[in-house]
DNA sequence: TAAGTATGTTAAG
DNA sequence: TTAACCTACTTAC
């Protein structure tokens, strides 16, 4: 379930669990073995997210530098665990806690030069304190790609995913084939700060909702609704699901090998400024 | 048991 | 544009 929110949290449950606390490291998987030996006994100092990336700091110039992609997932019990399973890459233990990562797309030891150049290759994340959207509107306002594109595309903004694009697009009205070039400055900065609020929702509780208090089904006076990923959405995988505000079908195409949803009536195609 | 799917990214063609 | 990678869950046969 990895969306930035999802990066930004686990790096706040490592900070409470670990922080200066002295770490034991295992991979039992076995793919990170000389890297859990080097930080096997170490402090760690730090955990910081940025965008769907999540850095775990142990001493000077070493992180674990860890994405989960797709699959990959972090679970958090207490010490002594129980024994792992055979897909725990990574199993961390120290202070009463334990932490397991499975099927991550990165997990590797970097130094703070190779953390840097990752920084520099992502864009401006809604959830990291001081940043601000102008640097993605620079590129967005100048570029013929759609809307829906940018908003997944990591060099632009960090840690929007395949829900928080749909859902965001969504809440402000806005046709997801719309290119960049043709978004308004009002309304890249409505999203921003959107995205920011929607974000750190999802930090709180752990999941994605977005749908607002006055359009759930209570409130619309209709039945009660479940998605089965967990959160309250109004497009994300409802195809064919009548629109919670005007009942039309949700709609969903593919687009650069992902699922994207919308409403073609609540985001109309608009004529070209 | 096999196939399909998923909130992601990179590299090859 | 496609395939590849990693895991776990659901659905089909």
């Amino acid at each position: 379930m990895p969306e930035g929110h999802t990066i930004h949290r686990l790096a706040l449950d490592h900070r409470e669990r670990f922080e200066g606390r002295t770490i034991r490291a295992t991979s039992p998987q076995g793919k990170f073995a000389a890297g859990a030996a080097l930080i096997d006994g170490a402090v760690m100092d730090t955990a910081e997210a940025h965008g769907k990336h999540l850095f775990l700091g142990f001493g000077p110039d070493r992180w674990v530098h860890i994405h989960l992609g797709l699959f990959g997932k972090l679970g958090f019990g207490t010490a002594p665990p129980p024994p792992p399973t055979d897909t725990v890459r990574l199993r961390l233990t120290g202070h009463g806690h334990h932490a397991d990562l499975r099927g991550p797309t990165t997990c590797a030891l970097i130094t703070d030069a190779e953390k840097r150049a990752i920084h520099d290759r992502l864009g401006p994340d809604p959830l990291r304190p001081g940043e601000d959207g102008d640097r993605a509107w620079r590129r967005i306002s100048r570029s013929r790609t759609t809307v829906a594109a940018l908003l997944l595309d990591q060099k632009v903004i960090a840690g929007v995913g395949n829900v928080y694009r749909a859902e965001v697009l969504f809440r402000h009205g806005i046709d997801p084939y719309l290119p960049g070039r043709d978004l308004r400055r009002d309304q890249w900065d409505a999203i921003w700060a959107d995205l920011a609020a929607l974000m750190r929702e999802g930090v709180r509780n752990n999941r994605i909702d977005t749908v607002r208090p006055e359009h759930t089904p209570e409130a619309m006076g209709r039945p009660p609704r479940v998605d089965d990923h967990g959160g309250e959405v109004y497009v994300y995988r409802r195809t064919g699901a009548p629109c919670l505000l005007c009942g039309d079908a949700v709609r969903t195409a593919g687009l650069a090998a992902r699922n994207l949803f919308w409403c073609p009536t609540c985001q109309p195609a608009a004529a070209r400024p």
